[in-house]
DNA sequence: CGCCTGGTTGAGAATCATCAACATCTGTGG
DNA sequence: CCACAGATGTTGATGATTCTCAACCAGGCG
């Protein structure tokens, strides 16, 4: 069971003192995301054998990686709490931010194919997420259809979201853009029962520009021309949606078709 | 009308076109493209499995459609010869081109999420291609975990390609731009063990420019700058890379950082 | 209290889009 | 085989959105 390995600065490979110790009761069972998340497919039993692999470790500080570009591959995270930023660094350094992940979300699998993670992902805010060692994982969704598949679903979706997003950054204006950002985590807030119009923002203008490949300066100026249009209530990173219609014809496009 | 071929015509190679895609007894096996497809993690017998489930129509003409955006979600494909683009509708009408794919590579895992097919493919040229009916194949690999994993492996790249690409069209310039993906078309060519520094672009200045979020006429001035500057030979879709290494270096960025 | 990070706002600059004219290619039918 | 028409590609002039540079403000923390 020792599993730590040294040169990894993952906070998973040093916490094996702390393991268990608090969250021994969580399980997928008793999850309140199981319904959108991985467990999503499964029957009780199923369930059951995919919550034997999962290891949950203490919470995340804000700035702790769950793994680094370039590390070996070993699993893939399910977000509990809290949020996490995904992103890599170019050759020449600069950073692109590839999203963000909230609960009952699932992130790191960009790092199947080459064995090594392709990006980076940190913790936004404090945050617990579900570690899924993808060696027992794969064996396990050999013997559950339902896993296999569900798993199949899960990656497509993740392709189908960056073609979208790829149509975002080649198509739209900066409005359009933050208008379906906002969008977009306002309704995954709805799927955990959360208020979709009042919620605060985890990461900084700085990441969100970045993801929406546009400059800080732009993103402020949209939020704030947004509230003086009177479809957004902003208040640093307290966001409330005053106006879903307004802003969803923001999203698609300000000019009518 | 003669074509008075003023531009540095020596460096074209012209590419025959002419190769017999109709082979009657094609199987995994015999494919050229074994190494660099689908059967690339299996042994022989395993190969054989997989064979036996995928299916081979006659050639597509150009602009024949592989499936389309919403249609009901059957297979998978692998390009066999010639070549493929992806693209999708938006709500508002307006097209974007999601990738291009070349022999030997797979497309539709995006409609494995929802059961429908998220993107329309149509062929470029006259291209051939393997259908694998995603049902049985999710069986098969239940029994081959060297294809569940390749296959996993497969979308993992995708996802990471996806999100190389969204770094593109985030970050970089119009020259950027065009340099890394003529860069990445040469580089699966060689993969081929064709020309790298050769070839016929199968697809317009329009799909390109819509895949690389820039206008035709913005392509269109970068192709006619490199040109300019000794970098390409460009004889419409005919393409001869002259400096790679330049190419190279407007692709990261031609100011030194 | 003052520093530092993060956010906002303004003015000017740059890249790329738009509009427009023209050139070239393709393929179809005479 | 040629002629023509529509599609595709090229080039130029102009303009808009967004970036860059810069100053300033606000909040958190030593």
């Amino acid at each position: 069971m020792n599993r730590e390995v040294a040169h990894s600065p993952s906070v998973f490979h040093k916490t094996s003192m702390t393991r268990c110790s608090h969250d021994f009761h969580v399980n997928c069972n008793n999850c309140r995301l199981s319904s959108i998340c991985l467990p999503l497919a499964l029957d009780i039993n199923e369930i059951d054998q995919l919550d034997r692999i999962i290891q949950r470790s203490r919470p995340l500080q804000k700035g702790d990686h769950l793994y680094r570009q370039d590390e070996e591959f070993r699993s893939v995270y399910a977000v509990r709490s809290g949020s996490v930023k995904g992103y890599s660094i170019t050759d020449n350094g600069q950073e692109q931010v590839t999203g963000f992940y909230f609960p009952g979300e699932v992130l790191g699998m960009d790092g199947i194919a080459k064995n090594h993670h392709a990006s980076s992902a940190r913790a936004l805010e404090t945050s617990s997420v579900c570690e899924i060692p993808f060696d027992q994982f794969g064996e396990l969704s050999q013997r559950l259809p339902n896993l296999q598949r569900h798993f199949f679903q899960l990656m497509s979706q993740e392709i189908a979201a960056d073609q979208q997003m790829l149509m975002q950054l080649s198509k739209n204006t900066a409005d359009q853009r933050v208008a379906t950002l906002l969008l977009s985590i306002s309704a995954r807030h709805r799927r955990r029962k959360l208020s979709a119009a009042n919620f605060r923002l985890p990461m900084s203008r700085t990441d969100i520009g970045n993801y929406l490949g546009l400059t800080v300066e732009t993103v402020s100026r949209v939020f704030s021309r947004f509230q003086k249009l009177g479809v957004l209530g902003v208040d640093n990173k307290e966001i409330a949606i005053v106006d879903p219609e307004g802003l969803q014809t923001m999203a698609n496009g300000t000019d009518i078709n």
